[in-house]
DNA sequence: CTGAAAGCGCTAACAC
DNA sequence: GTGTTAGCGCTTTCAG
């Protein structure tokens, strides 16, 4: 492929002109700019970003880390960060971590070596230090990490939300199945809002807790029994929603029509089963990771810590 | 972040010493490659490898094209390509086209700029030269493209097998609900697998066409009174199949037993719903194609076409 | 308005 | 075994 060489001795002028020419730089003739132009467009000549990088500083690169790209949540915010990337002028480089601590120290490693102009992060974090301490822009999607400015839904708004969701649909007694995220994981506020406002509308509830882990599989076959007289659900998370459903009604005894439910993330599953759900702004979320982390390279201020709103997407679990 | 003149100078040695340390170079003596590696390791020095690129040529960076990250086989492939990579010691860059030619035109000329050692490419094509007269390595996954290694599952026999499914599941009159992908689309063999399979069985087969689009939403509520004789259907995607499945069971009248059902893809939502479906092996595709292409790129020979076997997973929809 | 030249961080001959 | 040096393709002073 062609280089800035190339194009300068066909055009007849300098490298230093091709450059200018390609940065549009105003202190050039109009004749000049037109020729070289013509030149470049020819055997479509594009400029060497790694060459490029090495002089400015800059890749217009930044690094996506999530745990899975295969599940629901992330795959859509992935989406929505790459839409986001290529409508700034940013590539992405995409890095799963398989939600394990050590594979992500070595994407972050990497992604420093790969010189990304910064990190968005969506996954799991023991420590701090790490990312703290990196001399390079990070911005946290739906996980607080000390010192990283984070992104993340109103966790706690939504589990208030759904417990007056099954209030509302004439919950009598109700279970909440929560899987158990790290304690500097956002989500842990989802059952807290979801047991105050139980408390609040004096609503009985008990509680299922089960490992995290999207690939992890809990059976929830001993539930309908082992929770006889409940009348309502919420789970932390469509996934964990729709397997519910599924043994609730695999198991015979129960329709939909006797048991509410209301899951977490408003995700397409969900849609799916016309199961009533919490929705993230998911899109969003993912939009405003890039934006924010944009401006940190561009050495902006940005908020260390944006929540953004939740909505309750009432389906016929909860007998809409 | 220090670089290798930095780590020359405190470890008293030239970087060209440096160098061949970090390359492994066999003509170092055990003391010099301590020493040096004790240094590198202290403020953890990574090299550049955008710097590396520009005298090697080769930037261990590989490209994927996809229409949709949010698209469930498309996550799915992503996911065995992102692992793929990491596992061969590549990074990957994502680049989602929304299904548009121009986008994609756009994103594989900037991977050229960006200097990937080759691209794969899972997305829509009208024109196989921007590809094919590419200086790059190549390899398509599920798309044909002349001169173009593919890798692709057998799309005819996953037709034939579920007509044989609804056969054996006792049908008598089924119809088939398929997309139209391009005509350059191995999807296309899917019906006609099917159709072919269901003359032979002697299988009465109704057709109806549908415009192809993940995102778009077509209604199928007037589907049962417009074939109301009907006790099995395919579809071409599990997508479909999940929105075919809601309808009918929405519709009241019909209740899962009344009808068999097979989808294609074998994806989550084909589980979740408990539908039977002839499976795509996803993760192998992703793999095979990250293998290829790595072959490609050191320079070594790959099969042109890459057929892998699909097959049948039967569950509640065909009896099971 | 344009060109010459230095240098970004690294590798790879080529010397010693 | 180790150091010196010339670039890789680009941007950017600095001259003119």
């Amino acid at each position: 492929m062609a280089n800035m060489k190339d194009v300068a001795k066909a055009a007849g002028v300098s490298v230093s002109t091709v450059s200018r020419v390609m940065n549009n730089h105003p202190a050039i003739s109009e004749k000049t700019r037109k020729r070289v132009t013509a030149i470049m467009e020819e055997p479509d000549f594009r400029p060497n970003e790694m060459a490029r990088y090495l002089q400015t500083g800059r890749s217009h690169i930044i690094g996506l880390v999530i745990p899975f790209a295969d599940h629901p949540f992330f795959s859509m915010l992935t989406a929505a960060v790459s839409k986001a990337c290529k409508q700034n002028g940013y590539r992405l480089m995409l890095c799963t971590s398989e939600d394990d601590t050590g594979v992500e120290q070595e994407m972050i490693s990497m992604l420093r070596s790969n010189k990304v102009d910064g990190i968005l992060i969506a996954s799991r974090s023991e420590h701090a230090e790490p990312y703290a301490d990196l001399e390079l822009p990070v911005v946290s999607i739906e996980r607080s990490i000390d010192r990283i400015p984070s992104i993340s839904c109103d966790n706690h708004l939504g589990g208030v939300l759904a417990a007056q969701a099954l209030k509302n649909a004439g919950c009598t007694k109700v279970l909440m199945i929560a899987d158990s995220p790290r304690l500097d994981h956002p989500a842990v506020q989802r059952p807290q809002g979801f047991l105050e406002e139980c408390e609040r509308l004096a609503l009985p509830c008990q509680v299922h807790k089960i490992p995290e882990g999207f690939h992890s599989t809990v059976d929830f076959a001993e539930i309908p029994t082992q929770y006889p007289d409940v009348d309502g659900y919420f789970t932390t998370s469509d996934v964990l929603a729709v397997r519910l459903f599924k043994t609730l009604l695999n198991n015979g005894k129960i329709s939909p029509r006797d048991f509410k439910l209301v899951g977490f993330d408003g995700m397409d599953i969900s849609r799916y089963f016309d199961i009533s759900t919490i929705a993230q702004p998911i899109r969003e979320m993912g939009e405003l990771g890039v934006e924010f982390l944009l401006r940190r390279i561009e050495g902006q201020l940005i908020p260390s810590r944006t929540i953004l709103p939740v909505r309750l997407i009432e389906r016929s679990t909860t007998g809409k």
